[in-house]
DNA sequence: TTTGCAATGTAACGAATGTTACAAACAGTA
DNA sequence: TACTGTTTGTAACATTCGTTACATTGCAAA
């Protein structure tokens, strides 16, 4: 048994009334799927032509390498839907293994029904247009961000990026040591970089702030 | 005046007849414009709230880098979809100015209207979630591949895919210098971690035929 | 103030890769 | 065959970055 209430705090039934979404329900297959603690929801490889949305309870999504060792991906608890963009796309298999790590209800949606849904209501279509579409600008940005080689063009990308079109001082919320988990690198090597570009001129730093001297050079830095 | 024999070979409406699509068109308000060449289509910066379409000629995408020099990204023709990750989504500007290279009709389709056409066409929806999801695939792959670090692990991870299950040779389409490309890597690079896992025996190459001599050992090297 | 801890700056060393250059192998063609 | 251009193998050197270790600074609680 669905629970409109639930599911429409999630990102595809955002913004639609309880009732609404029950009688939407109506007028669709789907079943709802109980699993216990450590039950097998999905097997990486299995075909992925449904939709699938947490109800009660949490779970976790494990891949397989190589060598047959499992590495936790993710978790997510209700009201979250799994695999959004694996339901459409050429690839249409779970890229990933999902067991439940509490008692779990899953409501799962025949992707034919779920295409009925979207066309019933614009709402939904929008919502789940602006899930997958948001994911691949996401994807997006961090390959950008990763196309830039060297520590010195990360840091210039980020302030550049930080400090708009204004010059002058960027202030930095995350610590140093955050700072160079997301640029993938280590926290000494972000120091040695920062402390090269204010030998260089390029900038001036106190504390968590950094003010840009050079905004013409830092952007050379990221020309191919 | 909108071409359906055209339109029809796009991505979005594969698979539509002509008949058909010129008479959803009728159901729906959209323009067509013309540019000269050399004419700018789009700005970076631009909202992008109505989905265009190249119907005739081709275009160009340019990025404007931090010190106002533009960079070419890509060259699309017709029938091809312009941005079709930003129509939607929370980031709803184009990240690029587009001008043509050529004399170029576009259709352009309200956001709204188009919303309407997926509502009205199921093999249209099912076009559009294909194109945004596989392209979220794709990105993902990708940046799966970034994340691992040193060239052995990329050759490892490209070969161990090839292969699948089977144990045993590879067949290599691409040049060496295209596979440095691919994984973003200068070709002498290439060459000498191909020579190294040589020598340890993880694998025997022949011109563009590669075998895996050790599954195991090179698993290993994915491991984090 | 003193103490203790987290954040930051710095240095030495080594591993991985880029850069450059050149030689060898191969393929196609006159 | 001889010639030519492309692909591949290899080497020496420079650069970037990770690793490790330690000193310094800042800050808050005792």
């Amino acid at each position: 048994m669905i629970h409109p209430e639930i599911l429409c705090q999630s990102p595809i039934f955002r913004g639609i009334a309880p009732d609404d979404l029950r009688e939407l329900f109506r007028q669709i297959h789907y079943q709802v799927k109980s699993y216990q603690k450590n039950d097998l929801i999905t097997m990486a490889g299995d075909i992925c032509d449904r939709l699938l949305i947490i109800q009660q309870g949490s779970v976790k999504a494990e891949m397989t390498d190589y060598s047959g060792k499992t590495i936790k991906i993710e978790d997510m608890s209700a009201p979250w839907p799994l695999a959004t963009a694996f339901l459409f796309g050429k690839e249409n298999r779970f890229p990933v293994t999902v067991s439940a790590t509490s008692n779990v209800e899953m409501v799962s949606i025949p992707k034919t029904e779920f295409v009925k849904l979207l066309q019933l209501n614009a709402l939904i279509l929008n919502n789940y247009l602006n899930t997958i579409s948001t994911r691949a600008q996401f994807l997006s940005q961090k390959l950008k961000f990763l196309s830039f080689k060297t520590i010195k063009q990360k840091i210039a990308h980020f302030l550049l990026e930080k400090a708009g079109d204004r010059l002058q001082t960027v202030e930095i919320q995350q610590s140093q040591g955050q700072l160079a988990e997301m640029f993938g690198v280590t926290r000494p090597s972000l120091a040695r970089t920062l402390g090269e570009m204010v030998q260089e001129g390029l900038i001036e730093t106190d504390r968590r702030y950094i003010k840009i001297l050079d905004k013409v050079r830092m952007s050379q830095l990221l020309m191919g």
